[in-house]
DNA sequence: GAATAATACTTTGTATACAAAATCAACCCA
DNA sequence: TGGGTTGATTTTGTATACAAAGTATTATTC
């Protein structure tokens, strides 16, 4: 019963959560999007039951919410509580820079910039996909150098939450480009000796992506 | 069918899920406990349906864990695990207070000052669930008050996972008292003008809170 | 008496069925 | 024509039933 010929270990509620959540990240579920119980079951030939789980998941993590009106859809936020959303982000980000700075192991740095040599590439190539995806490897990365898993964790969350808006404003090859040159500041700061200038380098990078994340939605 | 007199708007899903969270911060239910579908659905005089959909939202909040072996249990974390989470909850508290400290209102400060009030109280009558439902109080307040709704979530769960860990901590009335102490002094440094002051007022605060909470935890 | 196999009993996951609530639509009356 | 009301339809929430996967227990054999 399971394609990859494991065991399968995770339950239909589980794959559809997952299914779900990959969806949403990618922008095949643009934010406001209603989401039908019947129809997706039957899109994924179950019952209500398990689909009713996985929505019911999402909602608890923030990715869908129940309406007011009828329904749960995909999170959509108003430019306002984008707002607020980028600053909790970009304190948390500024945690993360300031304690990878502290305790960069030389293992979590070549991880680091393994990741940025992926954005640089990706981006020459402007291949906005790849960029996306490796641009978040590298934020996780870092999240990961803080050595603390609920850290890890936290600013991880946020990231699946903001990813559809931020997805936004990356569109040209330029825009790749000037995102990679942000990221080269930023991560020499990171690996500097002081984590004051770390966290000054982190909230000047949330600062000016959070800008273009705001002219792409506006 | 709702007690307060107002059109019930929860389900029995919701409101059984509410009830658990409040059960597992009070510490009524142990870390490591396991729940029983079943047993929970005869309690609440239900199906095991909404008993169900409670359980799968707590575990994706990190409430609840599906532990390796049968069944769902509140979540349990080794000295070293704990450790981290606090540390992770130093730090937004920090930010917390921060905020808090810059962007005190009249009517947030007031909510802050009631809930103390209310710690007080329940510390002088060395009511333990009391206390402890006070002391929730007003820490979200102070979450209220950093006009983030985001960093507000972010902290109250955080303070929901570390719930049944506080809660031992506050065992005789010296502790209730004691707690009491270390919060005025706390307080006093948000309501003061310098930011880092209310931050480093934060960091001891929760520094001393962890060094109890280890203590009973070990 | 110990180890392994077989069986019974939990427990979990999914499906189906049904009831209640909300939305939509048509209709009627002013 | 407009506002409201009633009826129909969709949608959500809960219950029950069933099947599959574990877990424990007993029995049997060496």
């Amino acid at each position: 019963m399971d394609r990859n010929g494991t065991q399968t270990r995770e339950s239909t509620g589980q794959r559809i959560e997952s299914v779900l959540l990959d969806d949403i990240a990618a922008g095949l579920l643009q934010p406001g999007e209603r989401l039908d119980e019947t129809k997706l079951a039957s899109r994924f030939g179950v019952s209500r039951t398990p689909v009713r789980e996985a929505l019911s998941r999402l909602t608890a993590q923030g990715v869908l919410v129940t309406g007011d009106k009828r329904g749960v859809r995909v999170a959509q936020y108003s430019r306002e509580e984008l707002a607020q959303m980028f600053e909790a982000m970009q304190e948390i980000e500024s945690i993360c820079a300031r304690l990878a700075n502290q305790r960069l192991t030389l293992l979590a740095r070549s991880e680091i910039e393994s990741a940025q040599d992926d954005c640089r590439t990706a981006a020459e190539a402007a291949d906005r996909i790849a960029y996306i995806r490796a641009n978040e490897a590298l934020h996780f990365a870092i999240y990961r150098a803080t050595d603390n898993p609920y850290i890890f964790e936290l600013a991880s969350d946020f990231r699946r939450k903001t990813g559809p808006f931020r997805a936004k404003k990356l569109e040209t090859k330029e825009d790749l480009v000037a995102s990679v040159a942000s990221h080269e500041d930023l991560l020499a700061k990171i690996f500097s000796g002081d984590s004051q200038v770390a966290v000054d380098g982190m909230r000047k990078h949330m600062t000016e992506s959070f800008m273009r994340v705001l002219a792409a939605n506006s």
